[in-house]
Order: structure tokens, then sequence, then C-alpha cells
DNA sequence: TGCCGTTTCGG
DNA sequence: CGAAACGGC
């Protein structure tokens, strides 16, 4: 066997080994498998990924090295154009096949074409599904378009055939023996080389493919019940926190489906809840739709009289809105959450959206860039889909005139002021600091006066928007 | 997956 | 007179 030619296993973002079609496929070639890992951020059309998500891929690519190894098997890391590299290795060791996951972003669909161009005569190339449900292309509405609108995506990807029984990793893996040279993880350069700012991250998160399914059944188990309305409540744990799991594949969408809803058979109490859960799990389906179809959306309203948005150009504001000194306590508290943790609870996600582009009036792509650098979720579709939602760019988004009241919104979802005090420690434990709003905070505090009047904002937003709706 | 000013309704 | 309903942004 050893002299066998092996299969490559290239690994993209699906770094685990169950429920893995990829993986499964290679092993079940009965070759010797090489795994590799590209860092390509070369490739046209590739964003790079921000410091929260290299952090996380860091972490994520040593765990998944240890469970290869257990396995037998080494994971190569190469970094470079990702055809180049994997016809290198091609070349290196004679392979037969490659299999990967499929990808969706315009720059990993050139890559694959690409690929296709450069390898498709020498080698079997398999393009496996896995970080979807549902495929971009199968899916289309009334007329045979794809889709633009939630809830008819969502109907449409309900009558579809149930997704299919998640595949255990493989039980057996053959090594290659070959000797290949890899690149050193820490040579990457993934984690903080200045002063360590990711303190919050470790303490924070457990990475890998092992925790993501402990926090799936975890939350199955408990919050589940209560996430119709818990999910709204940033002072509680009500949520799942896999996107950061899901995002890096980490956990296929498959294994979350199939466990939610045997979950929901088994506990008929939390039927509800797992409803409103794998509803969110359809919006991921949605976003990445909707970029594949319109990859012009990072950069582009789908509503074209945005193009003639007043944006203001305000560098100040947008670092006060980042560094959480707002001066509105729920907007602050998830800023800094988001950069304590590389987190932020979804609802807190809309204010602070609803703030910068409305009351601020500063171009959404701000803040999604700001997002896309200190999230540890970052995914191109979802945010750049989700920030559109916000500001009333998208196909399917938010009227514009919907603008979030922070004080309310307090008091609605973080009543008690937790969640806020939580963030927030100059606040102090006044009780009402913030269920009454910003205007409560004492003199001596540091906690800064608001840094604009949320009434008068709204007022100078919904002008702004209606002077675009007359021109 | 809004907010707000106004109107209407019931005790 | 407060809560609920309503309609415009």
């Amino acid at each position: 066997m050893s002299n066998r030619k092996p299969v490559i296993c290239w690994f993209r973002r699906d770094l685990r080994v169950g429920d893995n079609r990829a993986l499964t496929s290679a092993a079940d070639a009965g070759a010797p498998v090489v795994a590799v890992y590209i860092l390509d951020h070369e490739s046209d059309g590739i964003r790079p990924p921000g410091g929260a998500s290299r952090w996380w891929l860091h972490q994520s690519l040593r765990q998944l090295s240890e469970t290869l190894r257990d396995r037998g098997v080494q994971l190569v890391l190469r970094r470079g154009r990702s055809v180049d590299v994997l016809a290198a290795l091609v070349d290196e060791t004679g392979a037969s096949d490659i299999f990967f996951s499929r990808a969706y972003e315009a720059g990993e669909v050139s890559i694959e074409h690409d690929l296709n161009r450069r390898l498709g005569q020498r080698v079997a190339l398999h393009r496996c599904r896995g970080q979807l449900l549902f495929e971009p292309e199968t899916l289309s509405n009334a007329s045979g378009q794809p889709y633009r609108v939630f809830t008819p995506f969502y109907k449409g990807a309900m009558r579809e055939s149930a997704p299919s029984e998640p595949l255990d990793a493989p039980s057996k893996l053959l090594d290659w023996d070959g000797q290949l040279a890899s690149d050193d993880l820490d040579a990457w350069q993934l984690e903080p080389t200045g002063p360590d700012w990711a303190g919050g991250l470790r303490q924070t998160w457990q990475v890998g493919e092992a925790a993501a399914m402990d926090r799936l059944e975890g939350f199955l188990d408990a919050a589940a019940q209560d996430y119709k309305t818990g999910r709204d409540r940033p002072d509680q744990e009500s949520t799942s926190r896999l996107s950061p799991y899901l995002h890096f594949g980490e956990i296929s969408p498959r294994q979350v489906w199939h466990a939610s809803t045997a979950a929901a058979v088994t506990s008929p109490a939390a039927a509800g809840g797992i409803e409103a859960f794998l509803r969110e799990l359809i919006w991921r389906e949605f976003s990445a739709h909707l970029l594949f179809h319109w990859p012009q959306l990072t950069e582009k309203p789908l509503r074209p009289e945005f193009e003639r948005f007043p944006w203001r150009e305000d560098p100040e504001s947008l670092r006060t809105w980042q560094q959480g000194r707002t001066g509105y306590p729920i907007v602050d508290a998830g800023m800094r959450e988001l950069w304590a943790t590389g987190w932020m609870h979804n609802r807190v996600r809309m204010i602070v959206a609803s703030f910068l582009v409305k009351d601020l009036l500063i171009h959404w792509r701000e803040g999604e860039a700001w997002f896309w650098d200190t999230l540890v979720d970052a995914d191109l579709a979802n945010n750049v889909a989700s920030w559109q939602w916000v500001a009333g760019s998208g196909a399917d988004a938010a009227p514009y005139f919907r603008v979030f009241n922070p004080t309310l919104q307090s008091k609605r979802y973080d009543p008690d002021g937790v969640y806020a005090r939580r963030w927030i420690p100059e606040l102090g434990h006044a009780p009402d600091a913030l269920a009454d709003g910003p205007q409560v905070t004492s003199p001596e505090s540091a906690y800064p006066e608001p840094m604009i009047d949320h009434a008068a904002a709204r007022e100078r937003a919904l002008a702004a928007y209606a002077a675009l709706r007359d021109t």
C-alpha cells in the first residue's frame, strides 16, 4: 500500500473529520490520503481574514492537525495560490485525485474553475458538498430566478427533501509514507504578533470540532427550550454561539440540522424554540444564496437608489463607535463585547449597526469592515447581507425608516442592565443607570455623555431617506 | 427582527 | 386616563 499513489484531501472551510464528504470520499478511495490546508491570500478576489478570524483559524488548524495525527495522517500546511500549491503537491506525490468541499464566494469559485483548467486533465477532481444545506443553483422562485426575499426562500427550502444523515468520521485513513514539506503553523503568524489582544478570545472560546459538538448538544439540552424569546436577550445565555464553528466548518449545517430535529422529537417542549433556531440556520443559507447570485453585494447596494445616499465621512465618530464610547450603554456594551470576545449577541448587532448607519449616517461598509476584522465568526455572506439588511439597501431589507432606539431596546431586552454593566464597568452598580437611558450616568463617571441626541439623529436619518426617495 | 404621535376603547 | 390599535415614516 505504501507505494500506491495517494489522493489529496484539500481542507478549506471544512475543518472537521465528522460529516466531511471530501474526507470520507478520499478515505473510501482506498488509497493513502495526503491532507493539506492552504493559506491563500493571493488568489484574485480573496478577502484575507481579519484579526479575530486569523486567531480562530490558528487554533482550529492546530486542533485539526492533532485530530488527523491521531488517525495517522499529517496535515500539510502550505501557503500561496491554491492552484499553484495543489499543482505542486500533485507533482510531488503523483496523486491521482483531489477531494475538496465546494465553496461559494466569488474568489473561491474562481479558484475552483482555475483548478479545473489547470489540473482537470491530470487528476480527478471531486467537488463535494457540505458547507450549505441547499445548493444556490437548485433553489429558485416561481419565475425561475434566484430568491431575493427571505420568506419565500425559507418556504422553498422547507419544500426540499430533508438534508440527508450526517456521515461519521472515516474509521480508517491510510497514511502516505512519502515526505512532504509543511509550513510551521506558528510561522504563519495568525495569532497576534504585537500586543496580545487575544486573552478575551482564549477565555471565551473552545475552538474545534469536539467543542462545537459539545456546544450544540448543550444548547439543545437547555437553552433551545427558551430560544424563541430568549434569543433576544443579551443578558442571558440563550443563543447557540455556533456561528464561528459553522463558518470554519468545525461543524456542518447538516449535523446541526439533524441533532436539532432529533431533539425536537425527543422534547416537544423545545420544538418551537428549535424551529426558530433552524430558521436562523436558513438565514445563513439565504445570505450565501444572495452572495452567490449577486457577488457585487460586497460593495454595492442591491437597491440602486442607495448609491446616492448621503453617507457622511466621519472618521472620529467611526472610531468612537468602534471603541464603544458612544455614550449609549447598549451600543457600547456590544462594541466592547465584540472587542473582548470576538463575538456579539445578534440583537445587539442590529442595535449597533442601526446606530452606525442611521444615527451617525456612516456607510455600512465601514461597519462591515470593522466586523470583518473583529468577529471570530466573520463570514463574507452573512456579514454583507446583514449589513445591507440593516442599512435598508438590500433586496429584502429592513425598511430604512426602521430606526432602533438604543434606550428603548435596552429597556426591552436588557431590562436590569446586566449586559451593559458586564461590559461597561464604569457604570458601576447604580440601579437604573441603564434602564433609564444614557443621561443618568453620574457626573464623576468616566463613562461618556451621548455622542449624539438620538431623537435628532433619527429625524436627520429619516430626512436623508426621504430626500433619496423624492429625487 | 421599529418608533412615535394620534386615535380609539373600556373601566 | 391608561392601554391598545393604527398609520406614517
